[in-house]
This record gives structure tokens, sequence and C-alpha cells, in this order.
DNA sequence: TTGCCGTATGACCGGGTGGTCATAGGATGA
DNA sequence: TCATCCTATGACCACCCGGTCATACGGCAA
């Protein structure tokens, strides 16, 4: 948790420190990132990151946990039931289309989101991510249960193994557009709007379509 | 590449390093991992490392080509079409019990898995992931095709899409029950063999599974 | 015996790391 | 005016990094 002084900073200072801290943190990762190199660039003593923060962990924590906030909230407004009218699948895609979006227009919040999820270190990764796949689920789960309450999907659907494999999938698929080599072969790294929107449709199809031929 | 004099290495100096990079590399990822820690454990002079390889990166994409092999090698007989009487979704399910069994009981192995999978640098994660994907591509896809022509998957099913999600997510469910942090929220770290198996179904089967009603 | 070649070695290089601390500046209240 | 508190600062610490290179060793051919 930051300090008491970070909190009392000046508004603009902090800031400053904050998205100087994301592209670090986001191009280089947690263990990557350099201290020296965040407070040159932010035009701040080294030994002040320490009044704001304990270690290099505090900090990067409290700049992971702000981006996921950060990205939440810009996706929360999206984040309704299906109005009447369009089917389950066509609004999911529709969001991750958002999504996709916002991770191609806000490159500081896109390098920390990658940097948390491919955070190696597992104590830094169970910190860092818990928090946020709570927050992903918080925004999934009633999604999937209002497309059962519409019968759209089965009402025996596993939501929890539905809901753990979309935590899993759903970020590198955010990235994969913009960062190169996260697709796996869909090919999504730098294609335009309308193209990678078509591919992500094919692969959020697979799994809420019926693959499966009835026995 | 390695260098001549790396092939023409005694086996079992060549094993001491590779074995002692795996750990090494597997606990901290690339740019974490220490040549000098490698050289120390191995018994070997640090400037013998560069009579190897040109340099870390060399030395690390050798690691991590040797260990995707390696897997792949394990898991190779085991990768024919469903015997006749077994289910698509059994057959498959077993194969990633399989997967799993293998990660728990190869920690080497597993922690390079985990290092070239988080790898953030994406130079490095393409230079490193792209074969490994290949691999598995090339692992799978006939899996798929042979449950398309015994009629158990859709014959319009969409091979590349489903090829690209199991792809992403089949990594991170093979190394989830040893390694913390990985499931989001499916809690298959540390669970018992039996118990594991039957979680990981669930998630396979959401995938294979109709979910949706169909329209 | 001599010379050669491939290999092993570890001291050494420049540079970067997270973290500390004595010092100083500035605002506040008495 | 003075004392007190909070904060900003950057030189400094011990340590570690990837990479180099002069040297030495050992086997083999002439």
């Amino acid at each position: 948790m930051p300090k008491p002084t970070w909190v009392n900073l000046d508004e603009r200072r902090r800031q400053r420190v904050l998205h100087t801290a994301m592209a670090e943190f986001g191009a280089h990762g947690y263990s990557g990132g350099s201290l020296n190199v965040i407070a040159r660039e932010a035009g701040v003593a080294k030994g002040s990151l320490f009044q704001y923060f304990d270690d290099k962990l505090d900090f990067f924590a409290h700049v992971a946990e702000h981006t996921s906030i950060e990205v939440y909230t810009a996706m929360a407004p999206h984040l309704g039931p299906a109005p009447a009218g369009t089917p389950f699948v066509e609004h999911f895609a529709n969001l991750v289309d958002i999504w996709m979006d916002y991770m191609a227009g806000h490159p500081l919040e896109r390098g920390v989101t990658a940097a948390t999820t491919m955070e190696l270190d597992p104590d830094i990764r169970r910190a860092v991510r818990e928090p946020v796949h709570r927050l992903y689920a918080q925004g999934i789960r009633p999604l999937l249960q209002s497309a059962i309450d519409a019968g759209e999907l089965a009402a025996d659907a596993d939501v929890d193994a539905l809901l753990s494999m979309l935590v899993l999938l759903l970020p590198h698929l955010a990235l994969a557009p913009s960062e190169p080599g996260l697709d796996a072969g869909l090919a999504l790294y730098r294609t335009r709007r309308a193209e990678r929107s078509r591919r992500a449709r094919r692969l959020i199809a697979t799994i809420f379509v019926p693959a499966m031929v009835p026995s």
C-alpha cells in the first residue's frame, strides 16, 4: 500500500510518476522495470519514490491495481445484459470489440495489463492478478447469468468453468491485436478493426456455439 | 544456434549445463535468469558458456527449443485419434490428464514451459513461442480433424479457431496444477490427481459441448 | 620434441540494480 | 523569529549483470 505521502501528493506530480511507472513497468515487467529510469523520466529523485512506497513491489502492485481499476471503469458502462433483440453471442462479441479498441488506444494500460498477465514469479503474479480476476469475474458472471435467464445459454451451463476459461482467454484476446505473439495462430496482430473483429468472433463462437454433433 | 563446441561437448557436461540452465531459466525467466548462477551451479566457468553459445538469448532459445521438443516427444505416443468406442471429448480429456501428469512430474520442463509461455518481451516471446505453437498445432489439428471425420465434431467446425484457442488455453491448463495463480478461479493448484482431472474436464466440456440453446 | 588447435578458465570491464541516509528546503504555528 | 514537521534530493552503498580476453591446458600430428 502507498504511504500517506503519496496520497497527499500534488496531483500533477502524482500523475507524472504514475504514468512514467506505467510505461516502464508495462514495457519491461516487474523485475525488468527500473526505478532509476522511472525517477529520471518522471523528473523526480529516486529517493522520493521510497517516500511514496515501501519498496519496488509495493510500487508495482499499486500501479497494477490502479491500472486494472481504470480498465474496469472504462468497460463497466458496457457490461449490462444484452439489449432485447440482440443475441447473446453478438452482444458478447461487441464487448470484446470494445475491449480490443480500448487496449489499442491506451498503450499505457495495455502494457501494464500485459506485464501483470505475463508475470512469471508466482508470488508477484498472485498478488497482482487475483484482484484483477475478481474484477473480471464480477463483470462477466452477470452477463452469463442473464444469458441463462434469457434462455440463450443452457440452464445447466457450467458458469464457473466458462468464467475461468474466459478470464484466461479474454486478456490475451484483448492484447493480441496490439502485442505480437499472443494470438497463437489467429493472426490478430496489427490487423485493422474490421478484420480483427471478424477473427475474434470466430474464436468467441467456438466457445459458445455448439461444435459437437449432438449424440 | 549453439556453436559447434556445444555439439562436440562431452555428453555428461552438456547435460549438466542444460539441466542447470533449465532450472535457472525456468525459475526466473529469460531476463531474470543469471548466467553467473548457471555457470556456478553447473560447475563450469562462465566463459565456457560463451564458447557454446553466442550470447544469452542464443542460450535461452536453445534451452527453450530443447524443452519443447522433449515435451512433445513425451506426448507424441498419445496423440493418435480416439480409439473406437471412446468419445472424442473423453479422449481429449485423457490427453490433458496425461499432460498435467507429465508437468507435475517434470519440474524442469514445467518451469521452462512457464517461462516461455509468460515471456513479456515481444521479440523473445516470438522467437521462442512460435516453434512451440507449431508443434502444438501439429499435434492437435489431426485430433480435431479425426473427430470431424468420425462425425463427432460438426463438419463445418472452425478448426483454425478451435486450434488457436486450445494453443492458448492448454499450456495454462497443464501448468496450473503445479504453478499457482494460473487457473483463474478453477482452483486447480495443488489438487490431487482425481480432483484436478474432474475440474479440467469441466473446462474442456465448455469448449466442445454445446452451451447454447439451439435457436 | 615441437607446434598447433580446440577448449576451459576466471579476473576483469563498464554499467546497472534496489535501497539508504544525511542534508536541505519550505510551510506552518507559536 | 524560531522550532517543528514533512518532504525532496542525489551521492552513495554493496551487489549483480552480460560479456571479454589473455592465459593455460591437453591431445594430436608431424
